[in-house]
DNA sequence: CAATGCAATTGACTTTCGTCAAGAAATACT
DNA sequence: AGTATTTCTTGACGAAAGTCAATTGCATTG
């Protein structure tokens, strides 16, 4: 719990009453290698936050996985689309590696939002970090060639080219496992 | 100033003190067709409320314009990454019409945050709802041809198709005019 | 170490997209 | 109405991506 503490404190200052008010709504989950923690027609209830593993995240298209993203130790995680609407989902969240992470309930979160100044502030600024994220993909979706979106990737994220097989990068960089190869050979 | 505050009103409901505060920070502006409210290397130091017109948030690639966004009337704009970040810009925001918009400061908008829980509130929803936006755009990308980015838009969002030149769809798709044109032909 | 399974590459081929240039169509202007 | 400007379409071509199938490379394991 030390790392999720270390990472809320950089966020938002909580004081004592409210850090344990916040630890009575996070619990403690374990997953393997293969372990799905959402699957598709189901609701995401929760906001994560990886402790350590590796986790994905991706929809399927006509018998094709489509990687939506990547999650590391210390990203906040969820399938917000469906957290927030409170409607099912599309997409699998999936443990690539044996992992744990904290969870958080929706029910218990929106609990939170009506007590105190900071946790609304918590969830503004990690909503504002998702934005973010979200928004520097799809820039560079409408801007930028795949060969560029591959570069970029290199650069920013050598983490994520180490971590995953290639035909999930391709699909992440939405081309083909072919294509990236190709791609590849070219530079 | 009345569409603004059934707006917010719909988001957080604030009372006779905090919307005096909120007024406060908030000012008018009108713009003429073809104006920049930003430009290349300036901050963005604001986020606004379209009244009326309609505003398109593109960039510069190589001598060609990439349209990221439409704004139409009662949408919440900003160049939200330059904002958060206080960093300079990369984008452009142009006025497609003449029209109105209610703007509101950074350092103001930090200061309301430090006040209320609403104001928070309000930030985390507003920003909760950029990031679906920027969520769902983004899915289609990964996932979507474009021709099916186009059907969906039809389906989705037929206003923008009539307020918009087509060139500037395309681009808002990811795709050259030409292409676009021909997408059109072969359904 | 051979055998298996998964990942990555390569080849052949098709489809689609980008680019450049030319025209047609639509819109705005005087 | 006639002209000018902008937008859209079309054609020809090259580059890149998708698809399917086969092969190579790599790692795991029995």
């Amino acid at each position: 719990m030390k790392e999720l503490k270390k990472h809320i404190e950089k966020i938002v200052s909580l004081n004592e009453e409210e850090w344990k008010v916040l630890k009575n709504g996070i619990e403690k989950e374990s997953y393997s290698k293969g372990d799905l923690i959402l699957s598709e027609g189901e609701h995401c209830d929760f906001i994560a936050f990886v402790q350590t593993g590796l986790f994905r995240f991706y929809t399927m298209k006509e018998e094709n996985e489509k990687v939506i993203e990547f999650w590391f130790p210390l990203d906040f995680f969820s399938d917000y689309r469906s957290f927030l609407t409170n409607t099912p989902t599309n997409f699998y969240i999936e443990a690539m590696q044996p992992g744990t992470i904290w969870k958080i309930k929706r029910t218990y979160m929106n609990k939170l939002y009506e007590e105190s100044i900071n946790f609304n502030k918590l969830g503004r600024i990690v909503s504002e970090q998702l934005f973010l994220m979200k928004a520097l993909r799809l820039d560079s979706f409408l801007t930028d060639s795949p060969k560029e979106r591959y570069l970029q990737l290199l650069i920013k994220d050598p983490k994520i080219l180490q971590a995953v097989p290639q035909y999930m990068i391709a699909s992440y960089l939405g081309i083909t496992a072919e294509s990236l190869s190709r791609i590849r050979k070219r530079i």
